[in-house]
DNA sequence: ATGCTAACTTACCAATCGGTAAGTGGTCAA
DNA sequence: TTGACCACTTACCGATTGGTAAGTTAGCAT
């Protein structure tokens, strides 16, 4: 047809959808080219294997929340990351396809000796705690445990979502949401 | 052979570390036989489908924490949560294993209906947490809440630690794991 | 008009998937 | 001794897997 313009944003964003949904070893090709209206070899001509295909959607998936950390960038370096995690609650709780795709890839990442391309956004929200009143006299150790909690609480809150809900009902999920923000002002609070 | 002693325990223990390591969709009967030294039929001569076996893996899983839940009581509420999360820390920096299960089993639970066998234990530590002097004015989102926070930070830890391990080197990582277990004390402390 | 290339498609492949059917051999109660 | 039963095994199944090979079609520079 056309050599012009990319597909392959378009085909990335199906894949993350359903690598983020099912995982790397529950999404098969013929899946995503079901989803994306194309034969699973248009896939396997951008990208050359699937694993190509997962790294794409890593890839891409780091650099969108570089972009979102970016985004709410803030003179004062405690606020910016008050904001950053607030935001990213937020959206994680409206869409959490996102934060699903990171934890899959954490527990690939094992067996998977493939370089962790989130090490970047990692690193940028690492010299930002580093610049909080708070952050500054930390050791390394202590900022990465301070991100792990945060990141922590954040992303095993969403991940439960749905399993909580079963149990708990609907109200009661709802009230620990409003919990859930008190706590990441109280870990932001930390570092001011 | 024998019509002795049951097999099912050995076959639950070596499906257990599987689909910890690879989830459900990773991990196939044929493998969790030949790990087993046994033929793929034998399995589903004990567990009817490869669904039934998941799930009983999730049943003792259960079980299992709930023991260790039981296993260190002590009278005062709050010193029991401390050590009992203390433990389970430290147990799961040994072993990561029933912690990725955990984080495999809630990753799925999205598009499985079935029920949650986690729920007893998870009850149990809403009862707890709600005899504290600090949790028993809490509402009951506010004790769900912490106790996702104490969870998600222990496990998004241990979940993250190979990949921050290639990150950011050893030394660091131990460091981490310190700080880890002071933050878990101050979680716990909020609750005296 | 022609040839090159990008973006696909149809056809096909061996390997593996979860699962069924039909034995096989040992143990034990009668 | 027999026959029921349990814990398996070998043999096999259709469906699906990731991937290859060989076209086909559309646009574009020459």
């Amino acid at each position: 047809m056309k050599p012009s313009g990319d597909a392959k944003p378009a085909y990335i964003a199906v894949a993350t959808r359903r690598f983020a949904m099912d995982g790397f070893y529950g999404t098969s090709l013929s899946h995503l080219a079901k989803d994306s209206g194309v034969s699973k070899q248009a896939l396997l001509h951008f990208f050359k294997t699937k694993e190509a295909l997962y790294e794409a959607t890593l890839t891409a998936l780091a650099e969108r929340m570089m972009q979102d950390l970016i985004a709410c960038r803030h003179a004062e370096p405690a606020q910016w990351l008050s904001d950053y995690f607030m935001i990213l609650c937020q959206n994680a709780r409206a869409d959490p396809t996102d934060l699903r795709l990171v934890m899959h890839a954490l527990l690939d990442s094992d067996h998977n000796a493939r370089k962790w391309p989130l090490k970047p956004y990692l690193d940028k929200l690492l010299v930002i705690i580093a610049h909080t009143n708070g952050g500054h006299k930390m050791s390394t150790a202590k900022r990465i445990n301070w991100l792990l909690q945060m990141n922590g609480m954040i992303n095993y809150h969403i991940i439960s979502h749905t399993a909580m809900l079963g149990m708990y009902g609907e109200q009661v999920l709802a009230d620990t949401f409003n919990a859930l923000r008190s706590s990441i002002s109280a870990q932001a609070r930390l570092l001011e």
